[in-house]
DNA sequence: GGAATTCAAGACCATTTGGTCTATATATCG
DNA sequence: CGATATATAGACCAAATGGTCTTGAATTCC
């Protein structure tokens, strides 16, 4: 996985896998058959950790707001200094591979809506708590995060400043919460 | 120019570059010296295009708020359908070269640092006419801007829809704008 | 200990990559 | 017209691509 996220699709070689992996280049083809579907299994294994994570701080059990805070500020974390620099296998993939690959597609898009759904749920809950200012709507609040977070990982890759990350959050996220 | 926007720079193979300059392979490498070189010069062309587009909606004389508007419009345009799927090739070079080739990353890293100063400086004008709603800084809220729009080109290239965009970026800005 | 299986190393393959060069045609210009 | 410059098509090149196959060494199992 840490080389396709590192690299990309395209500008990863065999030899790399190779090297990565710690394969030869037999028993990689026996394993998984395939370079794409070796980055398909990447591709799973990057969404299934950012899912977990999600689950994790969004969890309806847990304070909404709380949730969100902790949610963003593992975005916060993981756009700065090398992490940011590195990137995010998921957006680089919409990037380069989004409609020229169904299957790619397929995963994107539905990460890409569960993570919406996550948001829109723990809003609500906020919502209901009370602690949302005035007029903001859970769904295109959630729709905006969304936007704004894979947004700060494509800046990141040039800035990748930790305090100016935290004071956007930290801005956006006043202007939703009371 | 239009190739490497459609395709990503690794993914664009020679022939197609001769395709769609339609030069033979010597003019172009007499008139280009290289498809790195021919690449930025395609990339400088994007990020004029980008940068005129910004300095005629956002310019000082402008009511700022009306900019602002006319502005975020252009992205909901270009995040719809076809161009929204098309993507956005200095997002795509970000996620693709940035930190790995210098020529690139000045020139990202720039465009981004002009966007922001743009969108401040319309906000911070708005805000001298009374315009922002309280609380908003125009610095911060201009990061917040350049995050969501990267992020909605991002987005784009799988949910290109407009009516969506259009309601986030409404409600993005109504929690700006008084 | 011997047979069977697994796996690594790397030779090998066709294709494609970015890039150069030559021969030929087409303009340009005196 | 004839000479010169220009640009074309495409042969050609070395290197790298993704992918297969053979060989030989470990390991496993009986």
């Amino acid at each position: 996985m840490g080389v396709f996220w590192s690299r990309g699709y395209h500008a990863t070689a065999l030899p790399d896998l190779l090297r990565a992996t710690k394969l030869s280049r037999g028993s990689l083809y026996a394993a998984f058959g395939d370079k794409h579907s070796l980055f398909l299994r990447a591709l799973d294994r990057y969404v299934a950790d950012a899912v977990t994570r999600m689950n994790v701080e969004l969890d309806p059990r847990r304070e909404p707001v709380d949730g969100l805070r902790a949610y963003l500020a593992g975005y916060v974390e993981r756009t700065s200094g090398a992490n940011g620099r590195r990137g995010c296998l998921l957006v680089a993939t919409a990037m380069e591979l989004a409609g020229r690959d169904a299957e790619v597609d397929r995963r994107i898009g539905s990460f890409f809506k569960a993570m919406e759904a996550k948001l829109a749920d723990a809003l609500s809950r906020a919502k209901a708590a009370g602690k949302l200012a005035d007029g903001v709507e859970p769904s295109s609040a959630a729709r905006i995060l969304v936007c704004f977070l894979w947004g700060l990982r494509v800046v990141a890759k040039t800035a990748p400043t930790r305090i100016t990350s935290q004071a956007a959050v930290d801005a956006l996220l006043d202007r939703f919460i009371r």
